[in-house]
DNA sequence: CCTCACATGTAATGAGTTACATGATTGG
DNA sequence: CCAATCATGTAACTCATTACATGTGAGG
């Protein structure tokens, strides 16, 4: 069975105890960001699914205003399930990249707009780039954190070193190349 | 709108005339399959759908035993909503790794198996920068596919090298986590 | 006053995967 | 003789996203 949301939530809550609303936070912010993503859409029931499965329990805490806060705990099913689809998993990665489409056909776009694309891009990296540091100091210290870590900080650096060097050499040959294939319109 | 099949579809399109199964090997073989993924039951509705939209034009050539090959062309409409496409995507990358996810529990795993993920990993990597390599002979020398096949070659070296260095390290200390919950146990 | 953060959840919708269905030819 | 390659396509299904629905308290 591939990685789903279910695997996921039981994986954070192995960590620690969180609600719903914490884990889409760890998901969308935290040290699990940069390789993984969930939407409430699919926390909410797969928590509910974990629950009627028994491999977590729930005890809610009143709050005045807010709704009852619904704090998620793994239980010993849970952990084994848990070790069991980790152990299970194909392991191979899903990498979509728009940027790197748009990339391939650089010579197809206005100059204008292929600066202003890899420009953002490169903002993007260096702000995950920014996060991951912060992140860095308030995560567990487990070796796999650890790990982790400095996996995503060394291909952050990598990815931008590149960008960077390799920006003008890219604007000006497709700018070359826009060019003679205006002069084979042309004749 | 996100990148879909159907842009994927136009943009293999724009470089060279193909069937729904050509670009299905190109996605899964060739030069896009490091940053894109696409399955039959996408690749012929999104084909069918650019031809009823005349993004795209058919003709079909007759061969004995096999079935008619389908080979599509893009249209001057098609070059256009291909650019229209590239331009407006929102250019963010998907980044599922299941991978990491197991690292980051790393500790939890039996040693034995926490060798062999990795291991299984390093040589997916390498397969996949020998099958770069490969590529990159018969591949179009466009200013953006130079970029792209540096990007990932780059990307698959750095990973290779910092996977290789951290080995011996992430199993000895994850052996040593390992140890030191037992003794917590059994205190 | 308005927006953000907190906090839960559902329903409609979308997009693509998996598995199936069919079938000839070629190479080991 | 068996597996792989070529070649098209559909249907059922899974999975998750988006948008909605609701509501308070704090801070600028």
């Amino acid at each position: 069975m591939a990685l789903n949301v279910r695997t996921l939530c039981l994986a954070i809550l192995s960590m620690r105890d969180a609600t719903g609303y914490e884990i889409r936070k760890l998901v969308t912010e935290g040290a699990f960001s940069h390789f993984i993503a969930a939407s409430y859409g699919a926390i909410y029931p797969a928590l509910a699914q974990l629950l009627t499965d028994r491999l977590v329990t729930m005890r809610e805490e009143e709050q005045t205003g807010k709704p009852a806060r619904k704090v998620y705990s793994i239980t010993a099913a849970g952990q084994r399930a848990l070790a069991d689809a980790l152990a299970t998993l194909p392991g191979r990665d899903i990498y979509k990249s728009e940027f790197l489409l748009q990339m391939m056909f650089a010579d197809r776009l206005p100059a204008r707009q292929l600066a202003a694309i890899y420009d953002a891009y490169i903002a993007m990296q260096e702000a995950e780039l920014a996060q991951l540091q912060e992140e860095s100091r308030n995560m567990p210290q487990t070796p796999g954190a650890c790990f982790v870590r400095d996996y995503g900080r060394l291909m952050l650096t990598t990815v931008l070193d590149f960008l960077k060097a390799r920006r003008d050499r890219l604007l000006d040959e497709c700018a070359r190349a826009a060019q003679s294939e205006n002069e084979e319109e042309a004749s």
